[in-house]
DNA sequence: CTGTTAGCGCTTTCAG
DNA sequence: CTGAAAGCGCTAACAG
């Protein structure tokens, strides 16, 4: 395998075998050997077998640009990711080339920073357009939907693990009301009557305004008195969350991430409270190795489900099948690309699991409401 | 921005716009467009005005297939990672892309699992190949020299994150022997003589198995007598390493990752066994967030300089500058692709941190040889 | 079943 | 400074 320079009579010249070389040396017509390399049409065994060899050992790969160039259209799906580091994100990378895969969809990641209003976003995206993707996977809240709309008629576009406004751009998200509603539901359970809850702006992390708006909105419909403490750039909320732990204001916080919640029972430690004999926590993701370890409550987002309906999606919508069928050279035309079977937009939200932890429990007054 | 269907006549199609369209638009010629286009020869200002703007307005991009195809290279770099649910490569995925995108290089991604014996790593590397990536930055252990090698003359190729033993790729990677000796030095230090080491085998982690070789050989040589405990498919070497702690035989376990070392905790709780107290542990890594929580005793590996080196070279090598700035069209031939100016290969090892942590105490007993 | 003939959209000599 | 012409490597109708 590694010293296989033997019969070969030309010591062949390390430039790139180009498709006309293969079909001299196995004497056919270019035609014919591109007709096998993409197993299509109908060829002869035997002239199959002759190039295939021919291409193994002149270590042929197909110049992608030339023949998309050519056939006029890519098979690949861009995917604009947010940053890896984030380990929500990066299982959620991990999970989506895997489904890639095995539905036989080829990736083409991209992950941009989420600073810099959009600008850098919409670069990245010009940049996939350029390539000629043949869809768009868009797995970060940073791109708004006014930024993608331009292309939308251009190719189908879906949205994975944040939920979608646009009536045009499909989603397959997680459900973070479901999330909030039973994280909230188990706070009150415990007997919780006076909670803070951290919560997000819009226009920092959609998906934590929505998780903290909904738990804060449950928790006072119920009866319990909340006390909203938003962060934003340069203020995370936490001193004033140790505080009203400090004076027995709350009996219980709750953040809308893991990431938080760790900052948050740091904070605490370091005032000398513990989770969850003083105080409650709980966060939301669900992702982090070793949370058992740490005994977070929390949910665990269904980054699995969504990476795999994501992709399902997307290669109906490019009629990609992957084992290289053909999925139907005609009838796509005044619908719009991306439109499914029917033109119906796709708006999943996938449901995750709720962790039960260990940093939630009653509160140390009874429970009852001081009244 | 988002309805702008105003002043134009013909209501433009949602088909792409071609160099074509717009040098008519501009009333040029597409040579003076595609010029524009790519920023190089003279052209007049007020040709270069018209066209851009022409241009941003029919929303033009470049396709790049045609635009490779016809220049004959392409600016982007392969980047073949390992499944990026691993915290520690999803951020060096994330650091990667950063350093790129400073650097003015558009990687292009493909993870691949790492089962499957190679076979669907050469796979990626075949479809990269196609894309004619201009370098390629290998980040995981999984693809071997052997299968590297037939690119080597095609392309300059380096190794992120592991060392690599072939004299002709590059190599940017974690210093793992440090690392080892540190925490073998940290153990020693806390008076430890009886060491379980689990070992990995080169084939299954290369990482980790310098890690653990390092780690039980400078126990050796000082003196301590080491239980290397292997672990492989199926046997995670962690019931012997619970067994000999509860039994005394040993007061500290060294294992070769964060993962692993909370795989043990867990199962040192499980069998009441309690971190620093009854039995020292160390890991490997220092990623995971939250691990000041935990409190593990490992190393930190120096994952942004590793990426930050690694686009560093990559660029260097390619000649890309970032700015569109021409590196000079001539004068790359014999010497072949990919080699520094010299010809010299990279091979780069950057060292950690130590963190000190909680899980690795003195041991019970005070540090003397049963003898 | 196979070969021939045109391009895909762009960059690039080479003349104006 | 600008345009005309010639492909890059491949696929896609068309004939054989």
């Amino acid at each position: 395998m590694s010293t296989s320079a033997s019969a070969s009579p030309e010591p062949r010249p390390p430039g790139r075998v180009r498709l006309e070389d293969v079909a001299a040396a196995a004497g056919v017509s270019r035609t014919s050997a591109s007709r096998v390399m993409l197993g299509q049409g109908k060829v002869s065994d035997r002239t199959r077998r002759r190039v295939l060899a021919v291409a193994d050992e002149l270590g042929y790969v197909t110049n992608v640009a030339a023949s998309e160039l050519a056939s006029g259209g890519s098979s690949t799906v861009g995917l604009l990711l947010r940053d890896a580091s984030n380990p929500a994100y990066g299982l959620l990378f991990s999970e989506l080339q895997k489904a890639g895969h095995a539905a036989g969809v080829t990736l083409l990641s991209m992950t941009i920073k989420h600073d810099d209003q959009g600008r850098q976003q919409v670069a990245s995206l010009h940049r996939l357009m350029g390539m000629r993707v043949a869809g768009l996977i868009v797995a970060t809240g940073g791109v708004t939907s006014d930024q993608l709309e331009p292309f939308r008629d251009r190719l189908p576009i879906i949205r994975a693990g944040r939920p979608e406004s646009s009536g045009r751009i499909h989603a397959v998200s997680y459900d973070e009301e479901d999330a909030a509603r039973r994280l909230a539901e188990h706070i009150l359970e415990l007997g919780h009557t006076d909670v803070a809850v951290q919560t997000a702006r819009a226009e920092d992390s959609y998906p934590e305004f929505v998780r903290s708006t909904v738990m804060a909105q449950l928790l006072e419909i119920r009866g319990a008195t909340v006390h909203r403490l938003e962060y934003r750039r340069g203020h995370d909320a936490m001193d004033e969350s140790v505080d009203l732990a400090r004076r027995g204001r709350v009996s219980a916080v709750m953040v809308p991430s893991d990431l938080r919640q760790l900052t948050l029972i740091r904070r605490l430690h370091e005032a000398g409270l513990r989770t969850p004999e003083d105080v409650a926590t709980t966060g939301c993701d669900g992702i982090l190795p070793g949370i058992d370890l740490l005994g977070l409550t929390t949910m665990r987002i269904a980054v699995e489900d969504v990476a795999e309906r994501t992709i399902a999606n997307i290669a109906r919508m490019i009629g990609a099948t992957g084992t290289g069928d053909d999925a139907g050279s005609g009838g796509s035309a005044e619908a719009g690309p991306g439109d499914p079977a029917g033109g119906r937009v796709v708006h999943e939200r996938l449901p995750g699991r709720f962790i039960q932890g260990r940093t939630a429990g009653p509160p140390r007054t009874t429970g009852r409401t001081p009244a």
